[in-house]
DNA sequence: TATGAATGAGACTTCATTCAT
DNA sequence: GATGAATGAAGTCTCATTCAT
């Protein structure tokens, strides 16, 4: 995992503000700078270019994201607890949570970039996480479920697309938490 | 539900596989109308906009897809065929689901476009049915549920998410029909 | 001098509305023909070009002009009184003199026009019908001049101008009817 | 009074050459860039718009050439002598003079530039500058003048059209001076 | 190290002109 | 003769990137 020099992360901070509010195009290096109060050519100091500069920022965060994530998990013991925890995490940062979509969908088209797919790999990571947990749950004879990934799938599906309803469209709005206890109620029966 | 013109739909069909493929910035209007075998200055005697062009096209392909799922519902009963259909018409479609979700973030950052409304309507209305569905499921006494949109949720979320990640990442692979099928099991206990 | 079919004439007027109201590029010729109700490729069946049509309407605009002054010139007899019906004539037609002289700039910009020179001819021959007048009040010993061309400039310079000042900057209005008759009485002493 | 930067000035003064003689349509901002030896993106750091620039450029010549008046007239005391002075000096920077009368016809079909007001305002002041002249040549009791407006109008109007003579239609040339001589004399008697 | 003026490739869009009907 | 759909050259403007200071 990579450590990040102060000013980068005062890069990635400004940037990821602005790209995942207004969009990549939208956004200009000029804008970037101007906002983190530095010049256009200190960015180039640090990122060899802008398609560089978001790669790793995308990185960064799901590392970031991912390494909170644990340490949250650490305390649970049961699988259920672990879901609720990682559900209540997700609808707590819902908002970066899809920012954070919508930039997955930008790299997606990014050419000549090796960092792609070390953020897809932390995408696999997260599914492989609660895949483990269903397993977990599965010994402990509480979820019911023949493969674990689709109980994954369900959970993560089922969350990701409340929270981004919600994100979206507001008349659709519905309580995320209550949704939660709903999956993890299916995932017992 | 407007009707295009024969070569409005040559448009949309030619910049639907670039956009969708290669993103809105990355598509220039010439890739368009090269490969379209049209004139440059063709496209703007039918859109006034790469905008318009845009909106119009997810428009067209939101208002085609419901036309279908319709009809196919109207030959089922039982609201698990209903799910089932629809679920299968997801899979089967699978590609051109990915690539009008991608649109969808694409939209989000235009400004004045009037259609945008009109599009997140569209999409609210597929959830709107699937409650709807949901209902009905409960009335016939099959589906277990306390909140129809709950179950919509759970649906739409899971088959979602499902065909996203086998068309992200490879090596998460998985059998959406299988998915699909673990998904109408839990509804009903 | 030519003369123009029905339909050249329509064009000529609907052109000559557009142009001198909203300038020779901010016209387009799908403007013109909308405006007079013809097809885009008829414009083309009466004149090679854009630039052909803009020429030659000027001509024709210029011709018609001469030919409406020299048949007012026809009634006067003095000297005085042929001045003093041209300058009526400028003011009364005000608006359309200082449209031709905003298309005379236009034209200048026209740069493989033969008709080009024919416009210029048609003005210098303004000059000399003025000059013409200046030197016949000079032999009827009504205007004190030396040189009837310094005569002609200072008649048709005065005049000119004050449309002009009237018609660009209103705050500066001025009666162009007094002006005329101070020009005249200036000439006579 | 705005002070521009070096580079804005050097850009004025390569569009000046280029949109006067050829027109403002005729002149692209590459060609202005070329000839100014600069990259086609450095006028956008100076100037948001091509409309912007050619504002900017009429208002600073303007301004410019009305300082020089100003100083010059401060030299002279009798009011002919003034009315000489401005009048040599518009037959000396003639070409000048009639490329800014070119374009301001071009200003009129800007449309969202509200520096078009300014520009007309400046114009309006040369001929508030010959008025106030006047009105002193009558009070020196030199000028025969019932209204003083008429006779700047008479002094401005006939030197405008013999410069504007001169340089449209060779065949009619005359010599400026004379006019000027035969101007002042004739606002005398 | 930090900067921002300068750059030019390339995007979107317009419009005079053509030509098949 | 009349039309207007189709065209593509050319124009304005943006912005990632460079480099001298």
């Amino acid at each position: 995992m990579r450590v990040y020099k102060d000013k980068e992360i005062q890069i990635f901070e400004t940037a990821w503000e602005l790209i995942t509010e207004k969009g990549y195009h939208e956004t200009t290096i000029s804008h970037i700078a101007k906002a983190a109060g530095i010049g256009k050519g200190t960015i180039y100091e640090y990122f060899a270019s802008k398609e560089e500069l978001v790669a790793s920022m995308v990185i960064h965060n799901l590392e970031t994201q991912r390494q909170k994530t644990l340490e949250k998990l650490g305390k649970a013991v049961s699988a259920e607890d672990k879901l609720r925890i990682m559900g209540e995490a997700d609808i707590e940062g819902a908002l970066g949570l899809m920012r954070t979509m919508k930039l997955l969908q930008t790299l997606k088209s990014f050419d000549h970039c090796q960092v792609k797919e070390e953020v897809f790999e932390l995408m696999r990571e997260r599914y492989l996480l609660v895949e483990e947990i269903m397993r977990e749950g599965m010994t402990q004879g509480v979820f019911d479920l023949e493969n674990p990934r689709h109980g994954a799938m369900l959970f993560l599906g089922t969350m990701n697309n409340t929270l981004m309803s919600n994100h979206f469209g507001g008349s659709l709005s519905i309580d995320p938490q209550e949704v939660l206890e709903f999956v993890l109620h299916k995932l017992k029966t």
